[in-house]
DNA sequence: CCTAACATCTACAACGTTATAGAATCATCC
DNA sequence: GGATGATTCTATAACGTTGTAGATGTTAGG
């Protein structure tokens, strides 16, 4: 039915093997030949079939990027980018969801959806360093997000505690005293929300401020359990004024229902986020937040997957990139006026 | 390296046939020789080989999925649905971004991307329905979203002129006499702006009020342009008392202008948008807007492009199915109190 | 001119599966 | 008990590509 190789072969008059060797740039080809094939090429219409080659070469130039919730806005935009720079080198991204199940990261990790795939971009939610290094497989996997910081592991995150830091700085630089920390609990040490925790009490210390469990609000990442989460804490005599979500949907979630409840935001209460997703930026009041340098976490995860994969990167041990971050101000919390 | 059906074969003491029919749950294989082959397969953890299988049988168990920008919320969340669909039925979703591109969409349509998959849903924004008759090949297309609805193609969509009138009847009925509609042109036929502006003129021929092109405001369905074309209406001298966002995005956008401006919303001019995005719950006022049935669509439409690349739809004729909707009141335009 | 070295091309096998066609086994019927 | 047909299994080819190894042509050096 469709075009093969055999067929271009024909019509130009040479093997089989001459085809794929222009198609795979091989050095020893006349120009002529070159060319005469080309030519069939064109008149035939022949593209290569992917499948072939795939199972022939044993790569199939495909990215596998394993996350929670494509509907998640961060993960919605760091996908649309992580996509871009893949087809940028000539590779395509499949997408699994894992709702942040074990069973799922696990079957992402070692089932059939690793065959279709070169190399994985992995943000493990419940899966544990150890989980994953006997579960990897010989396939190379990149670290996306934080909740794993393991020297086995090549990671690609930003600087969570740092930036934690600044957002808590900035929220007591304006004279916020009782700062809540939504998304976090008490303990934690490891992943984005242990990070940003460290720094958020890094940037207590550092003004002299008080460190209150109390104000440690544990919730799920998500704009529904930022409303819920704050409603119980108006609910309860905990007082505070300020709430720092530690991302952008959690917050947002608390700004709605902040503002339900009559609370005014930033005069009763300064809200700061992180992601600076771009809904941050339109919501009322704007919302103050972290931009976590997703174009350089995009384009150097992929970079170094695609370096991994196609062995230019041989470094034996992990490699650990952190992107940069930038506080972006606005109108839910404002600098000192 | 891996193992193979021949191993499994080997160990089970059968054919490699055997095996194979065993996976495809052929009729005829004694129970002993099916649990024998099972056994084998359990105690070597074989698993098929995909790429090989594809290559053999010609399907990948893949679907397209070609959208304009996966950022866009909208379409990250009809994403996820899709895929959580198309995983119901042992289905992977690879999804391509076009940028609205005509050469994007184009390539989607006829190029290897097509290899890869045993059907697309397809969103197209800037071919039109001959470009897409000309390129689609043999392997079945879905249209998904309204701006092709062509006898030629299967569709899945929505009521978009019923909603829009819908929508528009609300703001009317609430008082308001000078309804904004952004993000259609003027003489918008096609496609969902097209549909939509026909229910808003019908929802006013039926409530006797005037159709005035000045409120007709043509722009780009993403946050910025409703913001940026909302800056403009203000500052001109058309007087309007109500805006209906042809998106959720735009009116959001539209909304973080109107309160940058101290237009007081609803008071001043009430606001409704379109898609029910979870963004338009939370926003502040949050948003009145029509819920697409988005469910609906991401079922029926997978459900609909496996049954033609299976074979179980043989209806000659293309089927369009327009998933319901409901109308969802919120603060940004309340109904009459 | 012969030979070595290099450039250019080709035949054939292989990747791991499914499809085809037919062989072997078993039950049923007269 | 032999024929018939149904059931169960297998050998072999095929999908379209790349890898291996070697064949053929061409140039340069002596």
């Amino acid at each position: 039915m469709a075009v093969t190789m055999n067929d271009v072969a024909r019509a130009a008059g040479v093997s089989l093997k001459t085809v794929s060797n222009v198609l795979n740039d091989y050095e020893f080809i006349r120009p002529a030949t070159k060319q005469k094939v080309l030519d069939a090429i064109a008149e035939l219409g022949y593209e290569a079939n992917l499948t072939a080659r795939s199972l022939r070469s044993g790569k199939t130039r495909m990215l596998g990027l394993v996350l929670s919730d494509l509907a998640a806005p961060y993960y919605a935009e760091l996908a649309s980018k992580l996509m871009k720079a893949a087809s940028a080198r000539g590779y395509r991204v499949l997408v699994e969801q894992s709702a942040a199940r074990k069973d799922n990261e696990l079957s992402a990790l070692k089932g059939t959806f690793r065959q279709l795939t070169d190399g994985l971009l992995f943000t493990p939610l419940a899966l544990n360093a150890d989980d994953i290094a006997a579960n990897s497989g010989r396939k190379p996997v990149v670290m996306l997000g934080e909740h794993i910081d393991d020297p086995r592991f090549d990671l690609v995150t930003m600087k969570n505690t740092e930036a934690a830091s600044a957002v808590t700085a900035h929220l007591l630089s304006s004279g916020r005293r009782r700062v809540v920390i939504l998304g976090a609990a008490h303990g934690d040490v490891g992943g984005s929300n242990g990070l940003r925790l460290t720094g958020y009490r890094g940037a207590l210390a550092a003004a002299e401020a008080d460190y209150d469990p109390a104000l440690v609000v544990p919730c799920e990442w998500r704009r529904d359990a930022g409303a819920a989460a704050v409603g119980n804490l108006l609910d309860s005599d905990v007082k505070f004024d300020a709430i720092f979500g530690l991302n952008d949907a959690v917050a947002l979630g608390a700004l709605h229902e902040l503002i339900i409840r009559g609370v005014k935001v930033p005069q009763d209460v300064a809200l700061a986020g992180f992601d600076d997703i771009e809904e941050a930026r339109f919501a009322s009041p704007s919302l103050t937040t972290v931009a976590p340098g997703m174009d350089e976490i995009a384009e150097r995860s992929v970079g170094l997957l695609i370096d991994r994969i196609e062995g230019a990167e041989t470094s034996e041990s992990a490699i650990h990139i952190e992107a940069g971050f930038e506080l972006k101000v606005r109108e839910s919390a404002p600098g000192k006026s």
